[in-house]
DNA sequence: ATGAAAGCGCTAACAT
DNA sequence: ATGTTAGCGCTTTCAT
């Protein structure tokens, strides 16, 4: 009968079963120090018999490490984050390492509850997604490695798409269909990402066209009277969005007041969220390689807590356009031209 | 200046400060023992200025609480878990646990993986949503406590919804709406779940209409071919679907042979996902309480970890018609009338 | 009311 | 190659 439930065999029992001392029992099971090998063999058969277990929390107590990261999101409920948070916790676990996941809500005050929370838990790095741009944590950390994803702040490593190009992307792709009264309903300007997304966007269509307007709005598919009032009152022919929740939402309510997307305005969207593609109709969009940067944010934290003095990375990923139903040519050519304007369309994957 | 990075204090650095014991230095900030209230209130200010923050590590190596519990979920991208995943963090939180969240994808033998790594780490308790109906993780256990999400499991606390009455709800709506044909496109009916409302939607069904056919399916809107063929050879004026992934993917597919949905078939969900009411035509469907589940889920763990003897509970929550647009009535009468079939429409909310 | 001290299970010098 | 032992930071019993 095996000890399945209840008491944990510990390392000296293993050691006294065995009949050898407790670092030769922890030698063994580790792998480590310098061990006969019929020794460590029958050391590792005994550990077997008893279902040995190494209790965790003794081990991080001695080695500082806990085998654990620490992921912070804002919200798992908006469709980006849990491709993003599923993959992290993948790849941590092929490196058994468990993640704690917490979400700030968007709120500053949770962030900082969270990421204190983790910290004194003892986590050996965090990953994290700020709601906006300011280090909001900093001091809370007390030397623990810090990936961040998204944003801009100094001091971390930091995890990015290319978002300006891919504000041009969507820019282009619309100015080569015919398109040239455009507004844009960007995502929130406190956050960088979408600021970059915005101004790369605008710039571009001021450039080759004319810009309808630009409003700001929530992550989010209901949409502010600001916006509605804009776009019920628009002339533009085409509308860029700060994110597909957004561009989803604008569909919808351009729907809803009877005009035809992309019949009469076409929508274009950012991030290529797993709805995109489900929605009527299908969103053309920009799409950002979030497995690849969840992949890349964890091996980099990974990286960093290794070595904690290496210098800081930059990682910047490319991002591509992605052709589906929500954009419409306005010219009457059947051939599409792109104007890529010197961008080079293109993606990691 | 305040030592934010670097070294944390540790208690007998603190009980150094203060002038008094470690052991006092302990009670004082575990508000436990006993100490005169001048010794008490020095102390705590000692630590409010050191920045003292206790090594939970160590602490939970003591009184064998780690102050963390486990969640594990088949796939997070399934947008019916995010919900319940954000729900168990925050309200976890609430009372100062972390949560580690490990995911399946949809392998038992990943299932068991995550639950060991989980329980070795050292975990007060664990929330499980198993893949199958099969018990796959008991063994690893080791006296873990554990509540058991939307199976049927022996042996453990037991959160579910009144997936039966779902089953009848949707059937009892479409044939009240004068539907007789009705065809089924169940879940995996390995799970216990899935079976319940494909089972209760069937029997009503054949007691008052007739069931055109059914066919098992997997949660996703990606129909496998034996679900698009029966749906084209259909004569059904209805089908339900075990999930709203599922109902997403049959209207995707119907609307691209071209049959109106709900003019010509009218599609009903389960689960009532964030996107439900996104989509084209928004989906008519069950709703079950995600959000009160999972806070019923922490709550019962909780408790079971205070009180591991108490008598194991199984709580049912109740489900409700979501009437949106994706279900149309065959009878030419504007008015609707749901023959309830001694069915009580209502939820717990 | 306060303090001394024994561990929790483990790792890693440091012996031998 | 193997064993002895000193802690990691904390809680808690037992003295005082």
């Amino acid at each position: 009968m095996t000890n399945s439930a209840l008491k944990r065999i510990t390392l000296k029992e293993l050691a006294k079963a065995a009949g050898v001392s407790v670092a030769s029992a922890s030698y063994a099971v580790n792998g480590a120090g310098s061990l006969g090998d019929s020794t460590r063999a029958h050391i590792l058969k005994i550990a077997a018999e008893l279902e040995y277990r190494p209790n965790q929390l003794a081990k991080a107590m001695k080695t500082g490490r806990t085998g654990a990261i620490g992921l912070v999101v804002p919200d798992l409920t908006n469709p980006f984050f849990p491709n993003l948070a599923q993959t992290v916790i993948q790849t941590a676990r092929r490196s058994g390492v468990s993640v704690f996941i917490a979400n700030t809500e968007g709120s500053a005050d949770q962030e900082r509850k969270s990421v204190s929370l983790l910290v004194e838990r003892g986590i050996d790095g965090l990953i994290w997604f700020p709601i906006v741009d300011t280090d909001t944590v900093g001091p809370l950390l007390r030397g623990t490695p810090v990936v961040v994803l998204d944003r801009n702040l100094s001091g971390y490593d930091l995890i990015q798409a290319d978002y300006g190009r891919g504000g041009e992307l969507a820019a282009a792709h619309l100015i080569a269909l015919g398109h040239r009264h455009i507004g844009v309903v960007t995502g929130p300007l406190d956050a960088w990402s979408a600021r970059q997304r915005a101004n790369a966007a605008i710039g571009y269509i001021r450039a080759q066209g004319s810009l309808a307007w630009s409003v700001e709005g929530a992550f989010s598919p209901d949409l502010d009277p600001a916006i509605t009032k804009v776009l019920d009152e628009s002339r533009a022919t085409a509308v860029i969005a700060g994110a597909d929740l957004i561009a989803i939402g604008v569909i919808r309510h351009l729907q809803s007041k009877g005009v035809a997307v992309p019949g009469e305005v076409s929508v274009i969207g950012f991030d290529d969220i797993p709805w995109a593609q489900l929605n009527t109709p299908a969103l053309t969009t920009i799409e950002m390689p979030v497995e690849e940067m969840a992949v890349a944010a964890v091996e980099t934290l990974l990286r960093r807590i290794e070595k904690p003095s290496e210098p800081l990375r930059r990682v910047v990923f490319n991002v591509a356009l992605v052709e589906r139903a929500s954009v419409g040519s306005l010219s009457s050519e059947a051939t599409i031209q792109v104007d890529e304007g010197g961008i080079t369309l293109g993606r990691l994957k």
